[in-house]
DNA sequence: CATTCCTTCCGTACGACGTACGGATAACCG
DNA sequence: CGGTTATCCGTACGTCGTACGGAAGGAATG
């Protein structure tokens, strides 16, 4: 510690003028463990194991399990591209913009959830509305009709997402997850007489989500479309 | 308790045939509970204590804890009523089926989350779907387009609803609420530079919320229009 | 009437949870 | 070197969901 060797340096730790831990290396980890463990599985006892840190270290930088998750949202949110959608007619703008949130939403089933029950106010966060705005400002609405329009959208990608991940199980697992809408169907089918409409329509079996995401996305469109005509 | 006496019935208990407890008396504690003390609020042994029953008896009508979830989030649902739209244009049928949605969603502000995180299996949700699929049928849709507009409106209701659920306090206190969207609203000005139109736009002193759910609402349903035209 | 069985009720106990409190350690400042 | 401050965290408390097994009493069977 004192007598100055040669190549002492390599064996010594870095001078570690940093803390062991920090807001974004909880935030980091809280992220994977949600990604792995879902919501009820994010405790403040593995997040600080995940750490190596004791659990009361973890309150030093944050004040409670819901800063944590405040944190993790908004973590989650900064992984949705923004870049290259400036140029582009705004349909294909937001389509392109709202399929890459929809993207960040399935690598992350927990974050529907939490975006539809707290403010979003993290910086990030933030980021991602104003671009829907302006990309919607540009296309010519403004005032109370540019912010139904924005929740219209926005709403939509959210509720979309969670009714995937409501189908949708801890570990992803393909087949078990079609043997449970294949039983959700049946049970549908066989009180078909008591809702003949949805029994129909209802297309548990369908796995082709994308398209059908966008179906409902361009519902939305083409009612902005209306009101930008109207 | 063998011989007969005159009057005697007056005396006694009701035959109690019936066990004290019962799926339908635990689900209306639940939905009670809910309103007062919110999803984090309802714990097992709360519930019991309110029902004057152990706690675990809840187990002899009940698996677990989620299923008082799913048997409170249908109750809930059971309360949107249904009739008198079925004469009406389809607009006004669905402005006032889904207002009638978003009132319930209000009453229990609960209940949007819960919606937005399981399957709606129940017979009253499913009960509820089938009048909106119906409704768009009659108006002339069908096929996928028709679970694209299902989804487009519901996804909005219930993301409205828990939008505004997110601005509300446990105990429904105006002046505290609105304190927290000023300082929201101040916190978002004073950023005004990082995303100008999100900050000129969101209208978080706004008080009309009726207004401002039927401005979106009338978003998707021109986009319905436009479909059916298309 | 006696016996068995089944439904309903629930006390106890276990492991996990969020976090309040206060002590340890060590880097920094005078 | 002494004191201050930032970081780390062990312990403890009250609460949670629920597994397990037993009690109580009516119904079914002899």
């Amino acid at each position: 510690m004192s007598v100055a060797r040669p190549s002492a340096i390599w064996f010594a730790d870095e001078p570690e003028r940093k803390p062991r831990l920090s807001r974004e290396r909880i935030t980091r980890a809280a992220v994977a463990l949600l990604d792995v463990e879902g919501v009820n599985g994010l405790s403040m006892r593995r997040l600080a194991a995940r750490l190596d840190a004791g659990t009361m270290s973890l309150y030093e930088y944050v004040s409670s399990r819901e800063d944590i998750l405040d944190l993790a949202t908004d973590a989650a949110i900064a992984e949705i591209e923004t870049d290259g959608v400036d140029g582009l007619p705004w349909r294909a703008a937001l389509s392109r913009q709202l399929g890459r949130s929809r993207r960040v939403m399935r690598r992350h089933p927990w974050l529907p959830a939490l975006m539809s029950t707290r403010p979003l106010l993290g910086p990030h966060a933030l980021a991602r509305a104003e671009l829907v705005y302006a990309l919607l400002q540009q296309a010519g609405l403004d005032g109370p009709r540019l912010t139904a329009a924005v929740g219209a959208l926005t709403y939509y990608v959210q509720g979309y997402a969670a009714m995937e991940n409501t189908w949708r199980s801890r570990r992803h697992d393909p087949a078990a997850e079609a043997q449970l809408r294949r039983r959700a169907q049946r049970y549908l089918d066989r009180r078909a007489d008591q809702h003949p409409t949805l029994a129909r329509h209802a297309d548990l079996g369908n796995d082709d989500m994308d398209h059908s995401f966008q179906l409902g996305l361009d519902v939305v469109l083409d009612g902005i479309e209306a009101q930008l005509r109207g």
